[in-house]
This record gives C-alpha cells, structure tokens and sequence, in this order.
DNA sequence: AATAAAACCGACCAAGTGGTCGGTTGAAAA
DNA sequence: TTTTCAACCGACCACTTGGTCGGTTTTATT
C-alpha cells in the first residue's frame, strides 16, 4: 500500500513534467533524456514505469489531460440553465488561464493533435476521443438551450460546436506568438457578437 | 543562363518535394534524407543547394508558401466591393481545395507556426509575417466596407479579423482527422450566420 | 539482522541524425 | 579535343535517439 503511493508519486511527477516538456518542446523534438534530466532520474526508473515512450505518452493522456479537459471545459458547462451565458463564462476562464501562461488543456489538446496526426494512430485517437466529448457536451447544451428558449430553433447546433471549438483553438494557435492579451480580448467580444445571432428573440 | 535554369529546377524540385514531406510528417520528425530518397537524390546535391535544413525550411517559406497564402487567401479579397461576399467565397474556395487534400496553404502556415513555436525563431518570424499580412489585409477589406455601407459602424475590424482567421485555422485542424466535408460546410455555414450579424442594416 | 522485492542507476547498443568532403560526371566553352 | 566547373555522389563523422540489462540501493517484512 505504502509502497503503491510512492510507485505512484514518482509515476506522477514524471507525468507531470513529461507533459510540460512535451508540450513546450513537441513530443519528438523532447529526448526521454530531456525529462529525466530536469527529474534528476534515470533511464532505469524511467523504463521501470513506463514500456515506452509512447506508453508514457497515453497514461500522460489518461492522468493528466482528460481530466483537465473535463474540469475546465466540460464540467462548467454541464446543465447550465442559460447556454450561452455558460460558454462566454467557461471560455472567459479558460482565455484567462491561458494569459496567465498556464497549461490551458484546450490548446494543449489541439497542439498534440496536430503533432500526432498520421504519425501515431493509437494516440491520434485518443486525443479525438477526448475532442469528441467536448463537442457533444456543447451541442447537448445547446439543444437543451432550445427546448429552454434560449437558443434560436433554426440553429445547427453542432455546426455552431464545430464553429466554438475551432475558433477556440485557433486563437489559442495565434496567441502562442505572443500578443495574448488583446487576442484574447477580441476573441472574447466576437464569440459573444456570435452566440448574440443565434439567440431566440425574446417575447417581451 | 542554361545552367542556372538546371540549378533553379532542381532547387524548385527539392522545395516541393520537401515541403510536401514536412507537412506530412513534421519539420522535426523529418530527415533530410528522407526527402532525398523521394528525389533520388544525394546529401551532396541537397548541401551543394542550401545550406543546412533550416536555411531549405526559409528557402520554401519564401519561394512556395508565401506566394500560396497571397494567391489564395490575399488577393481573392483585395479591393473587392462586398467584404462579407468576398470572405464567403474566399474561404469557400480554400475549403474546397483543403477537401480534396491538395495543400492548404492558410493551413501549412498554422501548422508550422505550432511546430516552430518556441524552437526557431527566425522561422517562426517568417509566418508570423505572412499571417500578419493575411490580418492587415482583412482588416482594410472591413473598413473599407465600411465607409461603402456594407459593414456596421460598430464593428471592431481588427477583431472580426482575428475571429476569422482563428476559427479557419481551427478548423482546417479538426479537418486533418477526417469528417472534413461536414466540417467544412458547417464552418461556411456558421462563417455566415456570423458575418451576417456584422452587416450594415440596408435602408430599403 | 536477514531477506526479498521494489525502485532506481547508468553504461551500453543499434539505428538514426545533420552535416562534411574528396571524388566523379557530363555538358558547355576554349 | 581538351579544359573547366557546376551539379551531383556517397562514404564518413560526431552526436543523439529510444530502449536494454546487469547490477546497486531503499524499503517494508519477518
């Protein structure tokens, strides 16, 4: 039992720092060495916990970056009353965290996507799995928004997800280049300039 | 005059070639070799021609991707009357090209802007330079909409600017995983419903 | 204190990597 | 025909990579 924590401590911080560096310096450009080095570890322990790069890569996927997508961009917006009010909210937070040069899982999310794309389908496929559900926990928001009155009846709402989450990462792209705080800004305003034209007119 | 024209083909050859290799598989995760073998070619032609693989990278940039995103996505627009109409058909068109897999060139630039982040300078420099040029460019087209009555006084161009290229990147991203034909059209369909909402109401 | 298993070490390996360099080739110039 | 030189060849180099493995240290159990 004691000796199950310390297994996974030490598996933890590995994953930890694993990621900050795969994601800092792309996943084939970082050395198993680069990690161990900034852990002060071995190849031994290193190979001890881990069959592979790649399996190190999954369990990163599966400890660190599903959850975090979870918490920061599903769960916010789960059965929330108002839709859009909820999106502005949750992308209000996550631009926010991502100005302040913290992992932002969202981008983290497509960035990996990029770099795995044709070249590790067994990955590739689970960052998709992980998209997917931030897609379908939107456009199960939005329909309930119609049936709420919220959202106009003529609105595709997985377009509209499609259109959300592409915007999203997009700015995130641009704002890796520096220049975060107005980009941010003026992703902000135009998302709610959007999400105002697809809202159903209320009777007063 | 002769040999030069020799020179220039085998230059041009090796760009395209090698352009093709890197937006498949990544600058980083691709060998100088491996774009010979595709040629037929030696390391001895490749470093008689540039003179290491970031000075070939710079050599493409300029002689393949730069042209691409001002053909494609720069001059479709410039100086045309209706701005919405323009970007419609714009961006319809690069989606039509992205779907039948030839190179998307607004997308090689977002891909390597990612990859380069934070591990080449000068190189990342170079895109961001062609993406600031795509950005200006949008943005004369709105104010000039503008004073034509096409666009609403209201409207932030640098913003709406910013909003479209981010969510084409974003999307031509999600594209990559396949499913691309309904992406597109949700996009062109969401890029609608949005740019509709940033018209100048018409004094009938 | 003795034991056994878990955790970790680091030298080593084969397979690549970007880049070098002395040499060959073939066509144009003399 | 001879000369010349741009264009190209490919063996080679120093270095890095992911991964292996025999051995050592830590740790909990008896």
């Amino acid at each position: 039992m004691d000796k199950n924590l310390k297994r996974m401590a030490t598996m933890h911080r590995m994953q930890v720092t694993g990621l900050e560096i795969f994601y800092k310096k792309g996943y084939y450009n970082t050395s198993v060495d680069d990690i161990l080095k900034e852990l002060s570890l071995s190849k031994g322990a290193f190979y001890y916990h881990f069959q592979s790069k790649d399996d190190f890569f999954v369990s990163i996927i599966q400890n660190l970056i599903v959850r975090k997508v979870y918490s920061l961009l599903i769960e916010p917006i789960e059965g929330k009353e108002d839709p859009f009010r909820a999106i502005e909210a949750c992308f209000e937070n996550a631009m926010s965290t991502a100005e302040h040069n913290e992992l932002d899982y969202g981008f983290v999310l497509s960035n990996f996507m990029t770099e795995f794309n044709g070249r590790n389908e067994l990955i590739s496929k689970y960052l998709r799995d992980i998209y997917k559900v931030w897609e379908v926990n939107i456009v199960t928001l939005l329909q309930k928004g119609k049936t709420d009155g919220y959202v106009a009846r003529h609105v595709d709402s997985e377009g509209v997800a499609t259109f959300l989450i592409s915007s999203y990462m997009g700015v995130r792209m641009l704002m890796v280049e520096g220049n975060s705080k107005m980009l941010s800004y003026q992703f902000l305003q135009q998302v709610k300039q959007y999400l105002k034209s697809l809202e159903q007119p209320q009777l007063a």
